[in-house]
DNA sequence: AAGGTAGACAACCGCTTCCTG
DNA sequence: CCAGGAAGCGGTTGTCTACCT
């Protein structure tokens, strides 16, 4: 296992995508749909490795992807969901379908452990997360933004595409199809995202007493029975195939929960004095 | 104006997980 | 159940750009 070999090939070119491999990639795509990669290279005439190829699509090429500056919105959400998922950049991102996981990931690594790193002696990661989201909650009356970049005429093309092909991408269909091409608002994007009646058991169980000093739930005594739970539930929902995490309402609940509140009016303040946020 | 430095992000590497025969 | 291949994921690196001296 390991590696894919195809990326020792000689041959196989490396670094930045040129506009016209992209253009060859997202002709192809359009074509046959993204999946089985391995065919791409071949079938396109690509010199890169099928690895690189969906990486490409994924992380920049697959419409629907915004592009540029956080929202302050966006940037509270990935805090609070990296204090209760970890580095779980995927997951995380699923919570923010229109950034992918790569994009959050650097975010965090180039901007939010920043930030947070001053903070980080005086409160513990979840009650960071619940200041966070408590803030962002507040003033999160639509922050929408409009975002520029190199990709996005590549991405506006392809959104008539996306329309006319609904098995490919059913969900990214669907949100062009509610959002009539434009760019969607967080709150319409979070209505319609995830599991809409999902009653998480669990997660609304395990409320505060389930954290730990360290902003996850592996730590906790009663996390293996958390997770259990969890993983009960998740079979059950996704038919042991697809991936699944808890909606953002519950983990929202979870964070403003007023019993896990405790020293985040310290905290509040510190925040509003500083610059940062 | 030129060189150095830091920040941002695209892309790669390699490990893990999933799927299929 | 097992092995091999493909895809997914997270960590890391490389490169480009903006800013500073």
């Amino acid at each position: 296992m390991g590696r894919s070999p195809c990326c020792d090939k000689v041959g196989i070119k490396k670094g930045p995508w040129t506009p016209e491999e992209d253009i060859l990639l997202v002709s192809y795509v359009q074509e046959h749909g993204p999946g089985n990669w391995r065919l791409v290279p071949t079938n396109t005439g690509l010199q890169r490795c099928s690895k690189s190829c969906r990486l490409r699509w994924t992380n920049y090429l697959r419409p629907g992807i915004k592009r540029g500056n956080f929202t302050p919105h966006e940037e509270g959400m990935i805090i609070h969901l990296q204090a209760l998922l970890g580095n779980k950049w995927a997951a995380i991102a699923s919570y923010l379908p229109q950034r992918t996981d790569n994009d959050v990931k650097n975010y965090w690594n180039t901007h939010l452990k920043k930030k947070l790193k001053k903070f980080q002696p005086a409160m513990e990661l979840p009650q960071m997360a619940q200041v966070c989201l408590n803030k962002t909650v507040a003033g999160s009356s639509s922050t929408i933004a409009t975002y520029a970049s190199s990709t996005e005429n590549i991405s506006r093309l392809l959104q008539g595409w996306m329309r006319a092909s609904p098995n490919i991408c059913s969900n990214q269909s669907a949100i062009n199809e509610s959002g009539g091409g434009d760019l969607m608002s967080n709150e319409h994007f979070e209505s319609i995202l995830w599991f809409e009646n999902m009653n998480n058991v669990a997660w609304e169980k395990s409320a505060c007493g389930s954290t730990t000093s360290k902003g996850g739930f592996q730590d906790s005594g009663n996390d293996d029975q958390f997770s259990v739970e969890i993983t009960q539930e998740m079979k059950q929902k996704t038919g042991n195939n697809s991936k699944f995490y808890p909606s953002f309402s519950s983990l929202e609940k979870w964070l403003l929960d007023d019993s896990c509140a405790g020293q985040v009016e310290e905290m509040n303040q510190s925040i509003e004095l500083s610059p940062i946020f």
